[in-house]
RNA sequence: CGCGGGGUAGAGCAGUUCGGUAGCUCGUCGGGCUCAUAACCCGGAGGUCGUGUGGUUCAAAUCCCACCCCCGCAA
């Protein structure tokens, strides 16, 4: 069970190593994008890329998805990033469990954004756990985990696909500890937990009082998307990339202190500056600030 | 039929209103200047103007039609 690209490689990886994955059960294809077309899961167009059976059950608590479920006679409910509690007699079902694929190192952020949080915090060490789910958001006693360093200046994007790879063969391993029993839960110490709530739209315009490095946190963090955004000269701008100068001044924040080969350097809280080096313009494409210049100049 | 923006040289853009020789900034190549340079000067190459051997016209990047692709909002 699974819906964003996330869950993806784990499912890849678990066909990989072999496991008989007996269904995959995703959301339904929800109206998105242009158009309001109709769009299957990630997970769903990677399923039927590998030829597996496809359920897409709207409600999960009704008598015939609890039937369906039970058709399937699994052992296991790998559940990553399903986007949906399960209710009791689902985590009762399988006779090892729910084992669930978490992005973050657990008690800590528990919740829907894990990694987004780990990097809007600055924290320079994150990870993915693998826990058997019970009927609370991420309180399962966990299994395994691995952690990873983050880059100073990584952008949510790409830790989460690492983080997802991570899962992956974590995952795999946790399946197979489960069954031999070299692997055996532990209860999460609640009293270290934190909470990574949705990230949402209002947390996206940057503040420039703010300090260089909350502001480069938050742009990297929301990058690719939502992406942090702010009004430069008038314009509404995606913010992508951001590095602090070193540099300082006595303009008011959020003020562009000049332009150059690097991008747009603008004024932060204290005074201290950074420079803009990737962003997108309405209706325009993600591009480097410098290029965004050379067509645009700042006067 | 959800709303809207866009596709012009390797990159970013102007030119489209009101049809008439393809422009700008940068990059690139060559030369010069300089102790030196990412600076400056001179010169060159590079574009079927998204597609249609589509329509209108003496003439289409520009007007009309169809299609493709990209992007923002909204979900």
């Amino acid at each position: 069970m699974g819906t964003p690209d996330f869950a993806v490689a784990s499912l890849r990886a678990l066909c990989a190593a072999g496991h008989d994955v007996a269904a995959v059960v995703t959301k339904p294809d929800s109206p998105k994008n242009r158009g309001m077309k109709l769009m299957p899961s990630a997970v769903k167009k990677a399923a039927l890329e590998l030829g597996l059976p496809v359920y897409t059950p709207e409600k999960l608590k009704t008598a015939e998805t609890a039937e369906l479920l039970a058709s399937f006679k699994a052992d296991v409910f790998a559940v990553v990033a399903f986007g949906r509690l399960l209710p009791k007699h689902i985590l009762e079902m399988p006779p090892l469990g729910c084992v669930n694929v978490h992005g973050s190192l657990l008690p800590k952020y528990r919740g829907s954004a894990p990694v987004q949080w780990t990097v809007l915090n600055g924290d320079r060490t994150g990870g993915v756990t693998t826990m058997l789910l019970d009927e609370g958001m991420d309180t399962g006693a966990t299994l395994l985990s691995a952690s990873v360093d983050v880059g100073e200046y990584e952008s949510f994007g790409s830790l989460y696909e690492r983080l997802a790879d991570v899962g992956a063969e974590l995952l795999v391993r946790t399946l197979d500890g489960l069954v031999d029993g070299s692997v055996t839960p532990v209860p999460q110490d609640d009293a270290l937990a934190t909470y990574a709530p949705p990230v949402t739209k209002d947390m996206c315009p940057v503040d420039w009082e703010r300090s260089v490095v909350d502001i480069i946190n938050k742009i990297r963090g929301l990058d690719p998307s939502p992406a942090a955004n702010a009004d430069i000269g008038g314009v509404r701008f995606k913010l992508f990339g951001a590095r602090p100068t070193g540099r300082r001044s006595d303009l008011p924040a959020g003020s562009v202190a000049g332009t150059d080969k690097q991008g747009i350097e603008v004024v932060c809280g204290g005074g201290e500056t950074l420079v803009i080096t990737e962003l997108q313009a309405p209706g325009g494409k993600r591009m480097r600030a410098a290029d965004y210049l050379r067509g645009h100049p700042l006067a």
